[in-house]
DNA sequence: GAGTGGTCTAGACCACGAA
DNA sequence: TCGTGGTCTAGACCACTCA
């Protein structure tokens, strides 16, 4: 009763039960020996198996229905769930980091950066009333290998004189320079990701054919009051750059 | 001591505990009742104040921690986070059945459904050995108010001889074209993104220009062996698409 | 009414960090 | 050594499903 084939829960391991049970469960699953469908055994049934609490049951079980792999209906049982395979999430973990990462000779350079007085576009984006305000614009262009591969254009409200930190001049990431040179906080931000295709400009400033396809991040960041602080529209070559994404029960560790 | 002000956790309420005290902390922080960095009070604090046992405090912090907003640290505390706001991610909820929701007169058309030998290409692609192997092939356009969106081609190796489903003609769906007619169970998928342009073919099938911007999508599936088992092509039209994303301490509910 | 998952408790011991 | 979060237990009662 104790000693069933090849279940292997070490309750004096460092590695914590509901983890090992977890991954044990998780195994089973992805070998077929429950189905999708199918229901697990009840808590109860496992927790006596392995001699272990109902309540460390359900965290490994909630462990699962966190990833999706199974789920429970109250009063009936956990059943392993149908993967879908058609909720694709696109983790963009920044674009650039990625390259530096991986890439050799990955540096970011900038080409500007001024104040301007806020035109009607940018009253509109940051909802500003009338009169003047500034903005604190930055463009900069990053390359790998002598090749430039995308560029960017922040926007942020410009309320605090401070002067440009050398980590700005690199690589000035948005909510950074909300931080130091406003009064704002920022707390969340929204993002829409087009396929565009390069303008005169836009080609002659990344050294590639005009008509060439592009991937267009434009980036809102809001203060806590939902504010518009920061806005930037950003460029990358298609040719470049790709978005891969997993879904359903990959591998993982 | 019991009533200071404001707080109100309900322990006669249907609504779980832990969910009000985890929705009251998310306000406090949003508040700024509790700053990025500073430190939640300690667990069994929260549960002396709210005359509440200590594991139901840490079912509370466990959904702040997984909705990003505090971090915990072993023998420190649980701090408040600074939202990233740079790790986005992308959700894709099948683009066409997003549209189909919102949009008016939204439909698929079966262009083409046979089945081919395969050739070297869909060999590789499917790691397929030497002979005779048999691939189900459907091209399928969506439109929208007479205006053509989408082009999508799909391939899955072909092992069950079965009618087309009436369903099947409308909208096929990768991974259920797979679970009908071959004797696969799609568990897993990947997915690539790319930006591109529209080649002369793609054009008139879209009725739209040359050189028009595209988003494309490959979609790989895996059964659980990780053996690829179907495989799509799609393409988007860039001026009518759009993928829009949230990050950081956004109002959910 | 029996069986399921959902919530909650009041403890226990551990691993880790800081003084 | 003390206080923190991390894990685990052995119960309890509830809401729900189904026969």
């Amino acid at each position: 009763m104790t000693m069933q084939e090849g279940e292997a829960i070490d309750k004096n391991s460092v590695i914590p039960i509901y983890y090992q049970l977890a991954k044990l469960i998780r195994e089973q699953i992805r070998r077929g020996e429950f189905k999708p469908g199918e229901a697990l055994p009840t808590e109860i049934e496992i927790a006596n198996r392995y001699e272990i609490s109902r309540m460390t049951v359900r965290r490994s079980i909630a462990e699962l229905v966190s990833e999706g792999m199974v789920y429970a209906l109250q009063g009936k049982g956990t059943f392993v769930a149908s993967p879908k395979l058609d909720n694709v999430v696109f983790e963009l973990n920044n674009f650039n980091r990625e390259m530096a990462q991986r890439g050799l000779n990955f540096k970011t350079t900038l080409l500007q950066a001024k104040i301007l007085r806020a035109d009607d576009e940018l009253k509109e984006r940051f909802r500003l009333g009338e009169g003047t305000h500034r903005i604190l614009h930055f463009r900069t262009v990053t390359a790998a290998e002598d090749e430039r591969l995308s560029l960017e254009n922040k926007y942020i409200i410009y309320t605090k004189s401070k002067p440009l930190l050398e980590s700005e001049l690199n690589d000035p990431t948005l909510p950074g320079l909300i931080a130091s040179h406003s009064d704002y906080l920022p707390v969340s931000a929204k993002k829409v990701l087009k396929a565009v295709v390069a303008t005169n400009e836009e080609a002659a400033l990344l050294g590639i054919a005009a008509g060439s396809p592009l991937f267009l991040v434009e980036t809102t960041v809001f203060d806590p009051d939902l504010k518009p602080v920061g806005w930037s529209k950003s460029i990358y070559r298609g040719d470049r750059y790709k978005i891969t994404s997993y879904d359903g029960w990959y591998q993982k560790e």
